[in-house]
DNA sequence: ATGAAACCTGAATCAGTATTCATGTTACGG
DNA sequence: CCGTAACATGAATACTGATTCAGGTTTCAT
């Protein structure tokens, strides 16, 4: 198992990181032809002589860059999450408050969801291959959304509460609303899903719409 | 395929129903082991030979009252649906308005969640094997609830708005809420959880919490 | 009681598929 | 230009696991 050559041990570890601007190119097209795969077969469904196709590659060349089909599940979430956050953060960043730094959020997420749809399978399915994958990177995500309501709530702009409940609802409404609108119904009408849920964020459901709790 | 025998078609097909007290209680046992396993397992690490130990019963066995591994996971998701339902129509009986309704629906699927966690694994994991059944369990689920949301308002419990992308929002704050802290992090204080929750469906997030909005 | 239907058994089948490896091919530092 | 490390190939391996089936056992209506 432990080869007795390279490097400390622990890191990378497996096959090489490519060492010339072919294999670089090799590895990434790999990559994008698991998440293609994946994300419309499924993780199971998918083989690994159905990505090495899609990457115009042997089915050998799969192992000279991925330890196993597990392995790459793995990397393909860590990098799709981090895709997101880039984007998301890029989105909202024009935000003047938190409750309009989560209208632009969520509707940009929805639109990331209808143009990456494989993001949601690969991140839902990943739960079941490998749990700590799939709760790194809520628990991660979570974290900094976190912090945000934080600051919002020092600033003044949102009532002090639980953060990281509301945290974990707000992460379940964009996920069951990307589910539902982006993914099975493609409506490009996401101006009425953002607003119904920013009506709900300012102003609850309740017919009095304020203060009238214990 | 088509034994010349029984009935018109189309209907139960496959593998009968058992007809006798014995096969109803095998065939009873043998779900049950599925249920279990399913949940502890997973679908596809767990295999028919595992189910079949489970149930106390030889492998072959398994084949006289399912058609096939697949076919068993539809009929769990429905049963454990229905399940879920009755449960949840029970435990807000009582409830004396919608918002009210809301924090029992919250707390009691919380619980059962918790006492019952292979319901969540078997419906996400149904997603990826057969996503007719999935969608079919949310939509039924969702219509329903649309309903319930229609009448408070028409009671003036609620303002009126977009029920159905209401309904999906509250669908995902109690599937990752459940997630988070009936199935990952069991914490038995589920009444924060339910407040910090009912101050979001009454009164929003906003310091205002009230009629500010365009 | 009795025999046909229902039920149960578990070894054998059969197909799919992740992974390996011996063998070429290509790139590039010297 | 070479020679060697990197890279690529794809048939062969090795194993898993769903499903079948030929034959025993139990049930129950008559």
């Amino acid at each position: 198992m432990t080869d007795a050559v390279s490097i400390p041990a622990v890191a990378g570890s497996g096959p090489g990181v490519p060492k010339t601007a072919r294999g670089e190119r090799t590895r990434a097209r790999i990559l994008k032809a698991a998440e293609e795969t994946f994300g419309t077969l499924g993780y199971h469904r998918a083989g690994i002589a159905d990505i090495t196709r899609a990457a115009g590659v042997a089915s050998g060349t799969f192992y000279t860059y991925f330890a196993s089909k597990e392995e790459t599940l793995r990397e393909l979430v860590q990098e799709m999450g981090r895709r997101l956050r880039a984007h998301l953060e890029q989105e909202t960043a024009g935000a003047r408050d938190r409750l309009e730094a989560e209208e632009l959020g969520l509707r940009a997420f929805l639109q990331y969801l209808c143009d990456n749809p494989a993001l949601y399978r690969v991140l839902q399915e990943a739960q079941f291959v490998d749990e700590s994958i799939y709760r790194h990177y809520y628990e991660s995500f979570g974290e900094r959304y976190i912090r945000m309501l934080a600051g919002a709530t020092d600033r003044g702009e949102i009532r002090p509460g639980n953060d990281e409940v509301r945290v974990w609802a707000l992460m379940g409404i964009s996920n069951f609303l990307g589910l539902r609108y982006a993914l099975w119904e493609k409506e490009a009408r996401f101006d009425e899903i953002v607003a119904t849920v920013s009506d709900l964020l300012r102003n609850g459901l309740a017919s009095g719409g304020g203060r009238e709790n214990r």
